[in-house]
DNA sequence: GAAGTTTTTGATAATGTTTGCCGACACCAT
DNA sequence: ATGGTGTCGGCAAACATTATCAAAAACTTC
């Protein structure tokens, strides 16, 4: 089960004097087994199953290391917690959330991204980043 | 100072067997005076400047029905705390967020509405909101 | 306009997510 | 083994927002 994500996390782990540990690689592994956009108290009740030791703090800690290590991506849908998803080999998406199921539907389209950054340019701005999350139904809860 | 939006207010407040009250025009007041996105501790600040007596949990209860009854809208750019800004007579665009200044600049690009409910309807998704959050700098953070 | 009914208010406690703190602990190199 | 450095788990603290509740204000009816 050596991932190439766990080489990218023990690169990045290295380059900062940290240390791999069982934990981190608890976390990593319940992280890319979970195939969606998880929160950390989810990801913490799921590595908790196989090493009931681990703390909650440490969940947190290391999702902050994956996110940094460009392994995680971390999202905020307005609901009141931050969730996290893949980005090691994935693209850039935007989101459409439905309301009453909590699907989450994926997508990404060129000229959205083109106009915004037409629209930044004509206004002198420099984008580092943007989000546009769509909110609504999905075609089984309309 | 009878303006069209405590008309607004008073309908709503008339059709829910609610009260007008002093707060909540010294509430609408401030808001209304307050040209921009401004958080509930913000708006706080700003009222008991002229009522010192008014409590924070009045602002939060009448920031809610001000976004219930339309004149308000509640933005979130994952900052901590939650924004409102003025909704009646003012037509729906995203925002351009300067992470060094704070500066916020409104746009609206009819196209990335467009293609929105293009990609949505393409998944059989259906919109009740959106919102598309830029991040970056603006021209005199640069 | 007084009495009665309903809603609101201000103060404060509680909530829920995330971060900070700290003593015990693991790991690695001498 | 010993020392040094970084990590761990448990829990306290931070923070914005909401809930609670007795007292006050707003409206209704006479
Ligand atoms: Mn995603
Ligand atoms: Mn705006
Ligand atoms: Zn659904
Ligand atoms: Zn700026």
């Amino acid at each position: 089960m050596s991932s190439k994500e766990l080489q990218v996390l023990e690169d990045y782990i290295q380059q900062n004097n940290l240390k791999i540990t069982r934990q981190r690689r608890a976390v990593l592994n319940a992280f890319l087994e979970c195939e969606k956009h998880v929160s950390a108290e989810e990801l913490y009740r799921i590595v908790t199953q196989k090493d009931p030791k681990i703390g909650l703090a440490t969940v947190y800690r290391t999702l902050s290391l994956l996110t940094h290590s460009q392994l995680a991506s971390e999202l905020d849908f307005g609901d009141g917690q931050k969730r996290y998803e893949h980005r090691y080999m994935h693209s850039h998406h935007d989101h459409m959330i439905c309301t009453e199921c909590g699907k989450i539907i994926e997508f990404n389209h060129p000229l959205i991204e083109k106009f915004q950054e037409e629209v930044a340019s004509r206004n002198g701005f420099t984008i580092t980043s943007h989000k546009l999350d769509i909110f609504g139904l999905c075609s089984e809860c309309r």
